[in-house]
DNA sequence: GTCTATAGGACGATAGAC
DNA sequence: GTCTATCGTCCTATAGAC
C-alpha cells in the first residue's frame, strides 16, 4: 500500500494520490487502506520513516564507496539513477513532493536532515568546508533539474556536458585543498 | 489579483490557493475573481506570462551584469535573495510550486526553457560546457536547498561555508578554462 | 464589473456488515 | 481485516441580480 502511495505521489503528484486512488492501485478497497492508514498523515508518515531508513543505507554505501563518497554521491544524484527505479530515489521524490505542500513538517524535517548527514560525509573526505558545500549543491542541482518536474525532458546523451567531466572538475578541486 | 495568488501558492503551496482565499487576499469576492479569471488553468497561465516576461528581464540583467553572469547568476539564485521581497524570485518560488503538482504542463515548460536561456549565457561567458554546466547545477542546488520547502531553516550565517567563496571558485575555473 | 447563491463533484473520514 | 455505504466538508464553476 506505500508503493502505491508513492508510486502516484511520484508520478502525478500528490493532488491525484487520495485514497480512492491509492487504494485502486494497491489491489484493495478504501475501507481496506483505511484500516492501516486512518488518515492522510498516516500515510505521510509511513513514506517519511521509509525515507529514514533508506537515509541509513545510503549513508553506510556512500563512506564505504570504492571511488569515494564524493564519486558515489554525485553519480546518485543524476537524473540517470532516478530514471532508473531505485527505490531510495523514488522515495525521495515522493517525500520531496510531499514537503513542496507545506503541509506536512516530517516531511521538510525529513529531507533536511538527509541533506545534513549528506554534507557532514563530504566534508569528512574533502576536508575543505567551501568544496564540500559546492558539491553537496552541484549534487542537489543534479538532482532537482530538471527531472522530478518533467521526465519527459530527461535526455542524458543531450549536448550538455557529461557527468563524469564534472566529477573529475570537483575531484580536481578536492585534491588541490584549495 | 495574480499578486494574491502568487503570494499564497508561494507561501502556503497550491492546496490552500483556492479561489476564496485568493479573493480574500485580493479584497474582491470569489465571482470578482472569476470573472477576470475563468478558471484555475487561467490563474496559472496568467502567472506563467509573468514568469517569461521576468525571465527576459532577468536574462537582459545578467548578460550585461558588471561583475560577469556568472557572479550575477550565482548570487541572484542564493537563498539570500530568496528572502527578500524580490518579485523575480516570487514567481519563479510559485511556478515551481505549480510545476510540481503535475497538472500544469505550461509551468514546467516555462520552467525549462528559463534554465536552457540561464545555461546559454554561462556558456556564452565561460566557454567550456563543463564549466557551464557545473555552475549551472550549483546556482540551481542553490536555488532549491533548502529554502523553497522550509523557509524557517534558511540561516545564511551557518557554519556551512559563505558563497561568495564558492563563486570565487567557479571564476578560478572559468579562468583556468579546464 | 462585481456581487450572492448554488449547482455539481471530489475528497477525507466514519459506521457497521461480513 | 476487508468490504460497502454514506456523511460532512470543501472546491471549481455557473447563473443571474444589481
Amino acid at each position: 500500500m506505500l508503493d502505491a502511495f508513492e508510486h502516484l505521489v511520484t508520478t502525478s503528484g500528490e493532488r491525484t494520490a487520495t485514497f480512492d486512488a491509492v487504494a485502486a492501485e494497491a489491489g484493495v478497497s478504501k475501507g481496506g487502506l483505511l484500516y492501516h492508514f486512518p488518515s492522510r498523515e498516516a500515510l505521510v508518515d509511513g513514506l517519511v520513516e521509509r525515507l529514514e531508513a533508506l537515509i541509513d543505507a545510503d549513508v553506510t554505501a556512500m563512506t564505504s564507496a570504492d571511488d569515494g563518497a564524493v564519486d558515489y554521491f554525485i553519480r546518485t544524484s543524476s537524473p540517470d539513477a532516478v530514471a532508473d527505479g531505485d527505490p531510495f530515489d523514488r522515495c525521495i521524490t515522493a517525500v520531496t513532493n510531499l514537503a513542496s505542500s507545506g503541509r506536512w513538517p516530517r516531511a521538510v524535517e525529513a529531507l533536511s536532515a538527509m541533506q545534513r548527514r549528506w554534507y557532514d560525509v563530504v566534508l569528512d573526505e574533502v576536508g575543505d568546508p567551501v568544496v564540500a558545500r559546492l558539491v553537496c549543491l552541484v549534487a542537489d542541482g543534479l538532482w532537482f533539474t530538471p527531472g522530478p518536474f518533467d521526465q519527459a525532458t530527461v535526455d542524458p546523451a543531450a549536448a550538455r556536458a557529461p557527468i563524469g567531466d564534472v566529477i573529475g572538475l570537483l575531484q580536481g578541486l578536492s585534491r588541490r585543498s584549495v
